[in-house]
DNA sequence: CTTCATAGTCAACGTTATAGACTTGTTACC
DNA sequence: GGTAACAAGTCTATAACGTTGACTATGAAG
């Protein structure tokens, strides 16, 4: 973009090349390949766990990896790319390991959905992000692949398997992101959030909000793992209703 | 090659009050109480639909405004002061008019969704802030009252219809900050998820992936309307069973 | 030992949010 | 009318960020 090449030029010319500082702040440069992109993805993952999402920056990463903070160029394009390696590595090791069938479609079902449900919980701050960025790696079609079949032994013809998977899919990764971000929220802020709710719902005219009035709204938190559970039930009870509504020909 | 700051200062202190220039680069000083909070919002609202929430900086705030980027800091305490705000006025716009019930509780609650779900689409931008970011104002407690007067008609209890309110709510939230952050991706990136897929379906061992392999999940976007809708409706169902079920005492 | 690609380093740039000092218009009071 | 005080717009400065391109040490290959 800037064509100014030759003022750079000019100045890196006169920059002195004398001896070898050695002195104060000199520090040692990192052995050659002692970085790479495994390393680096571990340090952005400890990162992340120490200081939330917003704390992985290339500054702390050089810190953390004790080099330079452009080192990190040389391994990833740009902090898009770096963060879907790490969110990959994370999904290779929580989804790496073969999937082991119930016999039970429902079981099978809740149990991916679960699964991943708590992928995202345990790796919250990637939640948003992996929700949205697919990768298409191995383990993703073996999970697809086993929700397909599960879906099969449900009775579900292959063009309904597709949209319930979708719905189940959709599901489970909005849900999960949603509850995700929730905890990441400032602590600070969902206190206040809390504390507003209920004293709100105590000065509300009990003529105009005669059920908020009375409800105890505040019982039961935004991201309570109960809600995830009944209304993934309630999805598999209408799959269930559409493998039987396809099967019974006669009744 | 840095211009100090008291030398620069002091130089442009001296020039300046002499008289009017209209020299070059003078410009007006906005007119006393020409900024506000809603011009302020107005502006930024109108940056975000042209550029994206990425495109609302304080700079173009102030190019949108033809005001000094600083400028905004007089009316709100920083940037997530000012989007809480705009997310606010969207939702007071909204749901600002009173809601009339169709008699069926079902209609109700199916109608106050799409609303939301509507809300999130068209602001689609705003989405993921919008559903992690409780604001507590009239209107919000306007659609928990109906939500809530739907579920007692539908036979539920206080305490079941505070957990399928959450239900009910968190969900569509969820949803539809999830299709309205989808439909925010760069259509590029989108459009080689899609190819990516499609490619990946039909090379994939059919031995392996059987059911995959034979499936077209292409023919279904990720963001399908129809999905939202047939999880809502799996939901009311679970509703009006566990309302039923309240009414038999006896069969 | 020399060559050479590569990987780590460094300085620089353009943006960003934000703080503090400065200036100017408005209003309240004598 | 004059002036003090305050509010609101402007300006300068700063630190942090992502990113780039030039520089240089490293170590393997020949």
């Amino acid at each position: 973009m800037e064509p100014n090449a030759i003022d750079a030029d000019a100045a890196s010319r006169s920059t002195r090349r004398g001896s070898k500082p050695a002195a104060a702040g000199s520090k040692a440069r990192k052995p050659r390949d002692s970085l790479n992109r495994s390393v680096i993805i571990a340090a952005g993952l400890a990162i992340v766990k120490r200081d939330g999402l917003s704390g992985l920056t290339f500054q702390a990463l050089g810190d953390e990896l004790g080099a330079h903070a452009t080192s990190v160029y040389r391994h990833f394009r740009d902090k898009d790319e770096l963060l879907l390696e790490i969110i990959d590595t994370l999904r290779e090791n929580s989804y790496g390991s073969d999937l082991v069938s119930t016999g039970d479609w429902r079981s099978d079902l809740h149990l991916i959905a679960t699964q991943i449900r708590d992928h995202y919980l345990r790796y919250a701050p990637f939640a948003h992000e992996m929700s949205l960025r697919s990768t298409h790696r191995k383990s993703e079609f073996k999970n697809v692949e086993f929700a397909l079949d599960a879906l099969d032994r449900a009775n579900l013809s292959p063009e309904d398997a597709v949209i319930y998977l979708r719905l189940i899919g959709n599901y489970v990764r909005a849900m999960s992101s949603f509850d995700a971000s929730v905890s990441c929220l400032d602590p600070e802020l969902r206190a206040k959030d809390y504390v507003q709710m209920k004293s709100a719902s105590m000065i509300l005219e009990k003529s105009e909000f005669p059920h908020l009035a009375e409800s105890s709204l505040t019982l039961i938190a935004f991201d309570d793992p109960r809600i995830f559970d009944m209304g993934l039930n309630a999805i598999l009870d209408a799959i269930e209703v559409r493998g039987n509504s396809g099967k019974q020909t006669a009744t």
